[in-house]
RNA sequence: GGGUCGGUAGCUCAAUCGGUAGAGCAGUGGCCUUUUAAGCCAUUGGUUCCGGGUUCGAGUCCCGGCCGGCCUACCA
């Protein structure tokens, strides 16, 4: 037998154990102890600790001739541990020698510290529990190759100490935006993926049938039709957290499916939405990450202590521009100073089209401490109240963070009429479908609402300094291999 | 979709002007009872992404394809 083929190396070692009659594939092992917590069994100023029972997959092995170090890995992270010939028998040495990195063992026996104060479990038994076939990537470099880090994740996350972390961090994002809301009293729900009609947003759906009742259905675009109808329905603050999916490109900020988090709540507005926004990122990265500065691989830290700055979309955009009178100017000659500014713009898009062209260009990608974009144009978005002050703008806001859309929010229409004429006003343009359905339920009457939306995904960026939403996301739409 | 860069051993990477495909880790055999990317000696392992072409000769040059990264486009 050579080293060949390590997968058939593999294969012989565990052909031979089944003819010496032992199940390299054993049903249970007593994990009395995850690694960290038993780590926290043996006090600091103690050379000595009491016995546990271990359970992981072999990560790091170090054979000596009668002794021998290995590490092993489980969900909480690894633990060494420390195997003698005289302490475990002549027999059970022989076998322990034949184990292969990346093979799941349990472990017994005391805790020591050794030499250079690692905690350590001396083993005095160990097993086998489930052998590997194939070998681990390379333990210094990790995984590198990207490909092979989103088609087979579960490597990735073996070897590489970041991305488990931030998956980690990833749930507890999730479980304290949960917390949060629970603790203000909002309901969690689940509204339909399969939808006849996706509605609440500008992208094309995903379509897809349905052979029992032989008609299409489209997978959601957004939460909010549905969350509505529940306040209608009288569930007066609910939230979901769900995949929606659009039918559009792939790029470092966006997946065709991601998470998003919606919340309603009744008798509140934009201004309230905006307290609430701000009081839930800040919880869950004081939960979650455990800081409220946020440091970033270049530039300065992101701060999200303290009260978030406010800016109005039109005064950004004439700050950008440097021109006062910039929405007093004919397309033309917005299309004018856009090319002097070196901005590429279609000049068939809609006048207030050029100049969102100009926030997304030229301001989004400059506002990375957290600021409320307020008073947007009223064209930019059918389901919000327009601002009785000012009849050209709406109540929303829309919050950057790391130079990003990660949440707008409404002061939600609930005038039916209005909603209607709002929807006709877009259905021309193919991407939002007339729902008449929700419009029926408007007319049931809707409390007075703040509405805000969140992507998980670009949250998760930001909290855990992430470079890529793929980096966020375990399993990444990649085309089939 | 467009541009651009890449795909070499299980993994991480080399390979000069087109001239015998290499190293480290992993594996295999041996030595080694407190190691930390353990160490020392020996050693196996290749459809160089796939298919054509040019050439005496192709990992390298040309054409086509597949997959991926980045940029861009689509994108409330």
């Amino acid at each position: 037998m050579d080293g060949s083929d390590q997968v058939a190396v593999r294969q012989d070692k565990l052909l031979r154990m089944r003819e010496e009659g032992l199940d390299p594939f054993l049903t249970n092992w007593d994990q009395a102890h995850v690694s960290t917590e038993a780590i926290g069994l043996l006090p600091e100023d103690e050379e000595q600790g009491p016995e546990v029972s271990v359970a992981g997959r072999i990560v790091a092995f170090r054979l000596m001739g009668k002794a021998s170090f290995l590490k092993i890995l489980d969900r909480s992270g690894k633990i060494q541990s420390y195997v003698r010939r005289d302490e475990i028998g002549e027999d059970q040495y022989a076998s322990f020698k034949k184990l292969d990195l990346g093979d799941f063992i349990g472990i017994r026996g005391p805790l020591f510290r050794t030499k250079t104060g690692e905690v350590t479990i001396r083993a005095k038994e160990y097993k086998l529990v489930s052998k590997a076939l194939r070998p681990l990537p390379e333990k210094w470099h990790g995984l590198t190759d990207n490909e092979q880090i989103y088609r087979q994740r579960y490597l990735d996350l073996i070897v590489n100490d970041d991305s488990r972390n931030r998956f980690r961090g990833r749930s507890q994002i999730i479980r304290e935006i949960r917390e949060f809301f629970w603790s203000r009293d909002f309901l969690e729900v689940e509204t339909p993926m399969l939808q006849a009609v996706s509605g609440g947003a500008a992208a094309r759906p995903f379509r897809t049938h349905f052979n029992a009742l032989d008609c299409d259905f489209s997978m959601r675009i957004a939460l909010e039709l549905h969350l509505k109808r529940l306040l209608v329905g009288g569930f007066d603050r609910v939230f979901e957290v769900g995949r929606v999916f659009r039918n559009e490109g792939l790029s470092r900020r966006h997946n065709p499916e991601f998470t998003m988090l919606e919340a309603y709540q009744a008798y509140s507005d934009y201004r309230g939405m905006m307290e609430l926004t701000q009081s839930l990122i800040q919880h869950v990265a004081d939960k979650a990450i455990g800081s409220l500065t946020i440091e970033r691989t270049e530039g300065e830290p992101i701060e999200l202590a303290g009260q978030w700055r406010e800016a109005k979309y039109k005064d950004l955009i004439i700050d950008a521009v440097g021109q006062e009178d910039w929405f007093n100017l004919e397309k033309n000659e917005k299309l004018k100073k856009c090319k002097e500014m070196g901005i590429e713009v279609d000049p068939e898009l809609e006048d207030f089209e050029v100049t969102n062209d100009v926030f997304e260009k030229v301001i989004e990608h400059t506002l990375i401490q957290p600021t409320f974009v307020t008073h947007i144009p009223r064209e930019l978005c059918p389901l919000a109240k327009i601002t009785e002050s000012d009849p050209s703008t709406l109540d929303v806001f829309e919050l950057c963070i790391n130079g990003q859309e990660i949440a707008p929010a409404y002061s939600e229409q609930n005038d039916p009429d209005v909603q209607r004429e709002a929807f006709m006003i877009q259905s021309g343009e193919e991407t939002q479908e007339l729902d008449e359905d929700f419009l029926t339920a408007l007319e049931h009457g809707m409390p007075p609402a703040g509405g805000m939306g969140m992507g998980i995904d670009r949250l998760v960026i930001f909290l855990t300094n992430a470079a890529n939403i793929r980096d966020t996301i375990l399993f990444p739409t990649l085309r089939p291999s």
